[in-house]
This record gives structure tokens, sequence and C-alpha cells, in this order.
DNA sequence: TTCGTAATCATGCAAGTGTATAATTAGGAA
DNA sequence: TTCCTAATTATACACTTGCATGATTACGAA
């Protein structure tokens, strides 16, 4: 039997993976958690459904890696404002939030997405773990840039205040990340990102306006 | 046939709505959204299935009447601190954002249930309605607790300026009480709302910190 | 070329889902 | 008391779910 075309190809494991974490993560974006069942996720990615057992122990493995993937996702594209050209701390941190308060993190599909799996945070020990991990990647990394900034600006801090600063200025940046995602017809644009920059300012006490406009 | 004990009472229909919701919102705070079956949330209430279909029109609208249940009811704790007897706008809003950092309004089972429904929110008309009524109504009496403050400070401000605050002040509270029930253990007792006070005091340039203690 | 094997697919299964339906029955009205 | 009706139950149905199984098949190694 001479076979004209293949009746499918074979992939290297990490294409695959890749494929069905994709897969999922639109999906969810989409039409919710409840919507990724097994089957739908292997139509989008093409593949039969027996490829998410194949590639993954159980389909909770894959929305597990799926959800690290997406959070991982956010964080870089977060950082990766504030590692641009500009040198100077606090244009770095405004960079920094006027990011995480534009498109693309702020979105709807992501919110719905990362509310989600807050859902599973509850009870499974696993995803908790990994939400525990991306909050403080997060955290810290926003942290670093606030004792920059202070630093800069001649301002001395205790660890404690630092730590508590971090946390206040991660709170509203989430707070507003979270509703303008929800309910983006509530906030007119770049809104978002003038509250953001104008709060994280008042929080550490430090101008932040004239840094972010020239983003 | 000579009936000795009834096989079931005949329960006035809101008694029996409001019972099915306390289910509800019991199950789902305990094992999560999915958990929340016709046959789970029947057997809670001590009910037969069918009861769920007589006295709501799906189970989605069972669910949606819950959800408008508890956000009504996290608010209503919330302004209850704030209606206290304490007169001064300081001091109100100080345990306004007291008391929405400290249990029972932060809890594991609050938050998750929220994120629960904040995935509906998504996709489904009437659930975004009532989030965004639900969010308004919280923002609305944070911002008439932050405008009595100003006033009484002598710090004039126009409607933008304090709608911007209203804005940010309720993305701090959100964020603080999102972490706060997601992973208690980050956080120190109290921590949360010892950074609530002080944050909402830096956005608004006014010391909350001694009205905050005495509450 | 031949062949082994791991990747891939097609199919089936048991459990659980929301909903529909008809049979019961409690409890007030006549 | 006797009925009537609406609340309540019990059961069944059609469908979806995640997972298991065994048959295929692509593709590198020998």
């Amino acid at each position: 039997m001479s076979d004209s075309t293949p009746k499918f190809k074979r992939e290297p494991a990490e294409h695959r993976r890749e494929a069905l974490i994709r897969a999922t993560l639109s999906l969810i974006a989409e039409r919710g958690v409840q919507a990724a069942t097994v089957r739908a996720i292997a139509a989008r990615a093409d593949v039969s459904q027996g490829m998410i057992r194949h590639h993954f122990s159980s389909k909770e493995d894959l929305i597990t890696a799926a959800y690290e993937h997406h959070m991982d996702r956010l964080t870089d594209l977060t950082s990766a404002f504030a590692e641009g050209d500009c040198s100077a701390p606090v244009a770095r941190l405004a960079a920094f939030v006027v990011g995480s308060l534009t498109p693309p993190v702020v979105d709807a599909g992501s919110v719905s997405l990362w509310a989600g799996f807050l859902t599973k945070v509850h009870d499974d020990a696993q995803m908790r773990e990994s939400h525990k991990r991306t909050y403080y990647n997060f955290r810290n990394r926003l942290e670093a840039l606030i004792a920059a900034v202070l630093k800069d600006a001649g301002q001395p801090t205790t660890a404690q205040e630092l730590r508590h600063l971090a946390i206040a200025c991660n709170a509203v940046i989430d707070g507003l990340w979270m509703e303008g995602g929800v309910l983006p017809s509530a906030f007119a644009p770049d809104e978002l990102s003038e509250i953001g920059i104008r709060s994280v300012g008042a929080l550490l006490g430090i101008d932040l306006t004239k840094a972010g406009q020239q983003t």
C-alpha cells in the first residue's frame, strides 16, 4: 500500500506540549475554563485527544502547565518594559507600571484566565505553589525597582518598610489590572496607567508622572 | 394508610431559595465551583434535586443569584464597619479599610468564590451586569467616604481627581484583599490592614494611622 | 531496504452532568 | 371531613466528561 500523504506528522515532544498549552490558553481565554475539555483542546491543537494523556500525566497537569506558562509570560511581558533603554530608576519603575496597565497585559482573556486558575489554587497544592512562585516573582521584581528608586532619591528605608511598599504597589497594580480587564468600558484609554503612575508615586512619595509620560 | 411522620415539609418559596443559595455558597467556598453540582447542592440543602429547577429557572440562575447574594453581603459587611459610632470622617474611612482587610471579609473561601464568579463575567451578560453593579456600589461608598475626609481636611478636589482617588484606593484594597485570601500565610496578622491604612492615607495625602489604631 | 519502536490515532467505557417528566403528598380551602 | 393544588420527590434520559485500550503508522537506525 503506497501512501501518498502521511496521516500525521511526528513532532518533537516539546513542540507538542507547547501546542497543547497554546490551545488550552486560547480556549480558556475565549470561552472560560469549563470550555477547556480534553476534546476541545485536542481539536484546537489539531491532534487526537489521546495526545493529552501522552504528553501530560493528566488533564489537570496540562492545565497547571498552561497556568505557569501564562503567568510567566505576563511577568516577562511587564518586565520587558522596564528593561528598555531608559536607565534612570524612576523611568524604569514608571515603565514597569505602565506596562502592567496597558494591553496586551491588560486584557479580558488574561484576567478571565487568571481568575479561572485562581479557583484551583484553593484546593490544589501544586497550583498553590505555582501561584505563590509567580506572585513572589512579580513582587520581588517590583521591590527591586522600588529599592533602586528610593536609593536614587536618597530616601533611606528599612527592609520591612520596603516590603510593605512592594506589597502595596503590587496590590494597586493588581487591582487596576483586574478591573481594567473585567470592565474595560469603565475606564478611559490610558486612564488606568495614569492612575497607576500617580498611585505608585504617591505610595513612595516620589513623582513619577514625568518619567511615565516619556514612555 | 395512616401516616405517622410526613415525608417532607412545605416551606415558603423564599425560605427554600435562601436555603439553596446558602448551600451553593458554602459548597463553592469549600470545594470550588465545579463541586457545585445540582445533586451536591440539593443534598446539602436537604432537598431533592428537582427543587432547584422548581425554584430557579436553571442551575445558572441559582449560581447568579448566589453570586449577587455573596457580593452584597461582602459590601454590607464592610460598610457596617464604617457605620460604627465613630463620627469623624477619617475614622470612618479607616474603619472601612480595616473592615475590608480583616476576617471575615478576608477569607479564602470568599476569594475563591469571587474568582469563580469572575470567570463567568467574561461571557455571561447578566453576570457582567451584576459584577458592574457590585463594583460601582463598593467604589461609590468608598468615594463618598474619601470626599468627606478631604472636605474635612480642607483639601479641595475636582470630580475627576476624586474619581481617580476612589479607583486607586479601591484597587489597593481589592489587591490586598485578594492576596490575603489566596496566600494567608504570606502576611502577618494585621499586616494587611496596616498596609491598607497607610496606603490609602498615602494616596490621599492624609495620615490615617491614628484613626486606624483606635478601631 | 528492513525493522523496531515510540508517537499518534480511533474507539469505547464508566461516571457524572443538567434537565424533563410523572408520580407522590402536605396542607389549606370548602 | 373531603378535595384540590402546588410543593416535593423519584426516576429516567440524553449528553458530556476524563481516561484507558489496542490498533495504526511515521521515521530513524541497522
